[in-house]
RNA sequence: GGAUGGGUGGCCGAGUCUGGUUGAAGGCGGUGGUCUCGAAAACCACUGUGGAGUAACCCUCCACCGGAGGUUCGAAUCCUCUCCCAUCCGCCA
């Protein structure tokens, strides 16, 4: 949410994010209440200053024991009158309020003006894609035809975009989970969370996803609760409406969590496979930072998700999301796409975001810079340390055998046991 | 699910029965000062947030005692709804 003084001073600033990012909101309706809301003020306080001078007069009246009725019925004309002006204030604010969470975050100056992927910006890669003297499988027919993944199974227990794992596949899952876990807490300093993954709306506001993007979360039916989508959601809001001390910045937490999509508009889209999922696990990084250090936190953060993918020596690049693909809430952000040789491209498998005070704003996180100093908001960043079905899907694809088994990376080992070949079993 | 007790400023904690200079006693913490070679202690003063007016961080006014409504000239205090916390009982992984 963006500052509404902000918003009235620097319109065209407004105007020109939300053309850069190709978001909408009725910013001119906005400027023409933010007039009416002040003019009304203006009459109702002076209304209710009246009220309270009056009021304090009756009290001393009747404590005299003197007759107050003139006055008495004076004030009720002015109460109501109050009454009317004060619900048409609220009317006004309500709607500003309705807009303004409809502002997107204003982009960073570094951040590429562009519309689509085609405008983001390779900033540096790692690795090389393998070459192979075979035709590469696709993850999901190897993980059939290894007994390790198997969609038609999680297709009958729930429907489509569900995975289920069996066997190695199931060990390599967990295996991911924990050794991201114990490389950002023992190598990078972060704190771990465990999070609920139901979370009421108060939260999904506080992080972006509502009002906007209701129809990408599930709720669970006759109640207040969402599933997830992310663990930012829990993570960010575990400090929400809080002043934190100015010493316990930076704030680093990692969180493993399910995460639960919708996936509205995406059909057709990534059918097959572990790419995109109603549900897929992952470690996310949060942090709450100091506004002057946030844009160097987000160069480390994105460092730090970046190790996962070097040390499992996988090949990716690091790209600059242009004004388009920024997203709603974010002021500048980082993808880490990994080679996938099946699809002779890079996925998506980390998004490292910078929001400045944009989420900060909305869920009340704030800090005191010194003791007793003026308290003002948090800078917040998270990013995936990575998502782990897409990790899964690329082991798979770049250490795939020419006999159709998987030869995982040695720095496993301690997570997933020492037999880091995957075989198929010849049991049925 | 049932019963009871609670939610007040950065923190603790009065006030609620008996509505009226109560933005809210007192304490802690914080800031500034006196004292001191310096520090501690003691003492004195200051110390919430948001909004409107304004060139303005001076000032004036308005709002805020979990949240939302209501009664009233006037609500932290009375009424209704709701959320959360604690304890006990029941149920349960």
């Amino acid at each position: 949410m963006l500052d509404l003084k902000f918003v009235r001073e620097n319109p065209q600033l407004v105007e020109e994010a939300m053309r850069n990012k190709g978001e909408e909101a009725d910013l001119e309706e906005f400027l023409r209440l933010d007039e009416k809301r002040r003019s009304l003020l203006a009459k109702v306080e002076a209304l209710k200053n009246k009220r309270n001078t009056v009021s304090r007069q009756i009290g001393e009246l009747k404590r005299k024991g003197q007759d107050a009725q003139e006055l008495l019925a004076q004030m009720k004309e002015v109460a109501e009158e109050i009454r009317l002006i004060d619900g048409a204030v609220r009317e006004v604010e309500d709607k500003m309020q309705a807009i303004l969470y409809y502002f997107p975050n204003i982009p960073d100056e570094d951040v590429p003006v562009g519309k689509d992927e085609n405008d983001n910006v390779q900033v540096r890669s790692f690795g090389r894609p393998p070459e192979f003297s075979f035709t590469p499988k696709a993850h999901w027919e190897l993980g059939e035809s290894l007994g390790i993944l198997d969609f038609p199974a999680a297709g009958k227990i729930t429907g489509t975009r569900f995975a289920l794992y069996r066997g190695a596949g199931a060990r390599l899952e967990r295996a991911l989970i924990n050794f991201m876990l114990d490389l950002h807490t023992k190598e990078h300093g972060y704190t771990e969370i465990f999070p609920p993954f139901l979370v009421h709306r108060h939260s999904m506001i506080g992080t972006g996803q509502l009002p906007k993007f209701a129809e990408d979360a599930f709720k669970v039916e006759g109640t207040d609760y969402y599933l997830i989508p992310t663990a930012e959601v829990p993570v960010t809001n575990l400090h929400r409406e809080e002043i934190l001390p100015g010493e316990a910045l930076p704030i680093k937490y990692v969180a493993y969590s399910a995460c639960f999509r919708a996936e509205a508009g995406a059909h057709g889209r990534d059918t097959r496979g572990l790419i995109r999922q109603h549900q897929f696990n992952k470690v996310e990084l949060v942090k709450f930072v100091k506004p002057e250090d946030s844009s160097r936190e987000l160069e480390l953060l994105v460092a730090d998700a970046e190790k996962v993918l070097q040390l499992l020596g996988l090949p990716y690049r690091v790209m600059l999301m242009c004004t388009g693909e920024l997203g709603f809430a974010a002021a500048k952000k980082y993808d880490l796409e990994v080679w996938m040789p099946a699809y002779n491209t890079y996925r998506e498998i980390s998004s490292c975001s910078n929001f400045r005070d944009f989420q900060a704003r909305r869920a009340g996180i704030r800090y005191r810079p010194d003791r007793g100093s003026k308290a003002s908001y948090v800078h917040t960043l998270n990013g995936s340390g990575v998502a782990i079905g897409r990790t899964v899907a690329a082991l798979l694809e770049n250490y795939q055998q020419p006999d159709g088994s998987v030869l995982l990376p040695e720095v496993l080992a301690p997570y997933f046991g020492d037999d880091l070949l995957i075989k198929a079993l010849s049991k049925r």
